[in-house]
DNA sequence: TATCCACAGGAAATCAGGGTGT
DNA sequence: ACACCCTGATTTCCTGTGGATA
């Protein structure tokens, strides 16, 4: 938003404020819609339920359920089933109820931090700091504290995205620690659970480790578009009042998630993004366009989240990418020239420094990861070995990012030095023939 | 056919910045 | 003050790649 159009910004708010709170209502319980909701039954996940509650159910006569693991696609209800069960186990439980400790590896993702964590949610404050102590003694204190407050009790250990770690060299130790954990405790007893969306993590395993915790495994399938259906009729009926949703609007939503390996997760985010669309432009009903506006607006929002969250080098990477893409006449992108372009921007950018070669490779593969750009390896013979490289997202939207950016608005019309000089590294035939 | 280029990318080391206990 | 710990970002060192070129 330019600045000389504060006044009409305030005015605009003030006006949507009041067009919020006269216009039409749609939502009963937004919350319905959100992953974290954990609703009263769970279709079509009557077996896996069923499996997870014969594992479990031991701990209710006081003793201690195997450990196990969880495979399955994002948004196959794995987390939401394990809650679930969790729940209902709670209920049953007469003296001493289990303990439940979530532990989402992607976030949580280092040896000292998940025991921090186990820790911390036990005496519900944060008395482990974040770093500074041996992990030996987080270990032994985490110990004496499963035994003395967790006495007599099952604590179940739910590793989500377990696979985060496994794959980490140092991932090993921590899962091997977690799994003989009992081995250590007088009273307390531990179940460890492990949730993944690979079904191959277990590669990378120690087989010490493979042994204790990967013998048993529930595998959750993914949803078909009648089943996602079946899931968002169930919650719209929580989420909205009566009638607010148009015929063929739950399918249509079920049959986008279904594209997406069937995934409930997205499936229900398209159905609240619809919602708040319609909201927003004072619909009274929920129509199919709001579904495919909706489904426009997650992907263009996810990525916009995405690259403002990235650290500041990743930015001027991808905006080195940008320039050389904008100005470049045959708009071909290399590695070697990212390079350059990038040394040239933090050369710049106060606070900044240059990076080696072999870091901005690796930011050009997280941006390529995350589908921002592709880059595709290509050997150009004597000339060596290069990355083609080309921009996913529309440059409307990078540039939308970068005028938002303090450190980087004033480059969006830079035109690199490199390509002021008609710089071109490798042959130009060979340069000619990759275009 | 050996050589060579300009990288890719794995593994280990290093650094800075946060912390701890003594 | 000091030795030590943990983490994430980055550097250093290294081997591998593959097609044009001499």
């Amino acid at each position: 938003m330019l600045t000389n159009d504060k006044e009409y910004e305030k005015f605009s708010i003030d006006r949507f404020y009041k067009n919020y709170l006269n216009g039409p209502r749609l939502f009963k319980s937004r919350d319905a819609l959100e992953p974290s909701y954990i609703p009263e039954d769970l279709p079509h996940r009557d077996n896996e339920i069923e499996q997870i509650a014969s594992k479990t159910a031991c701990a209710l006569r006081g003793e201690t359920p195997s450990n196990f693991l969880c495979y399955g696609m994002t948004g196959t209800g794995k987390t939401a089933t394990i809650r679930f069960v969790s729940q209902k186990l709670a209920n049953y439980a007469s003296d001493c109820k289990p303990w439940w400790i979530y532990i989402n590896c992607s976030i949580v993702s280092t040896p000292y931090r998940i025991l921090a964590h186990i820790y911390n949610t036990i005496v519900k404050k944060d008395e482990i700091p974040p770093t500074g102590l041996p992990k030996d003694v987080i270990f032994k204190k985490l110990l004496g504290l499963l035994d003395n407050k967790v006495d007599n009790s099952i604590c179940f250990l739910v590793l989500d995205e377990i696979d985060m770690i496994a794959d980490k060299k140092n991932g090993n130790e921590i899962l091997y620690d977690l799994t003989r954990l009992n081995e250590n405790l007088d009273f307390c007893r531990t179940c460890l659970i492990g949730i993944s969306n690979k079904l191959n993590f277990k590669e990378n395993l120690d087989p010490r480790v493979i042994s204790s915790l990967g013998e048993d495994h529930i595998t959750f399938l993914t949803y078909d578009a009648k089943e996602l259906g079946d899931i968002l009729n169930e919650r719209a009926k929580i989420a909205f009042y009566d009638d607010i949703i148009k015929e063929g609007v739950i399918p249509l939503c079920a049959a986008l998630a279904a594209k997406e390996h069937g995934d409930a997760r997205k499936a229900l985010q398209l159905l609240r993004k619809a919602g708040e669309i319609a909201e927003r432009t004072q619909n009274k009903h929920i129509t199919g366009d709001h579904v495919k506006k909706a489904q426009d607006e997650l992907e263009r929002d996810h990525t916009i989240d995405y690259i403002k969250g990235m650290p500041l080098q990743a930015q001027v990477v991808l905006m080195s990418i940008y320039l050389i893409s904008r100005f470049r006449q045959n708009k071909l992108t290399i590695s070697g020239d990212v390079y350059e372009v990038h040394g040239e921007l933090t050369s710049k950018i106060p606070g900044l420094r240059s990076l080696t070669r072999r870091r901005i490779s690796d930011y050009i593969n997280e941006l390529c990861l995350a589908g921002i750009i592709t880059a595709q390896k290509k050997s150009v013979g004597f000339h060596g070995n290069t990355k083609i490289i080309k921009l996913v997202v529309e440059t409307k939207v990078l540039e939308g990012i970068f005028k938002e950016s303090d450190k980087l608005r004033s480059f969006l019309n830079y035109k690199p030095i490199m390509i002021q000089n008609n710089k071109v590294r490798i042959n130009k035939d060979v340069f000619r023939k990759l275009n």
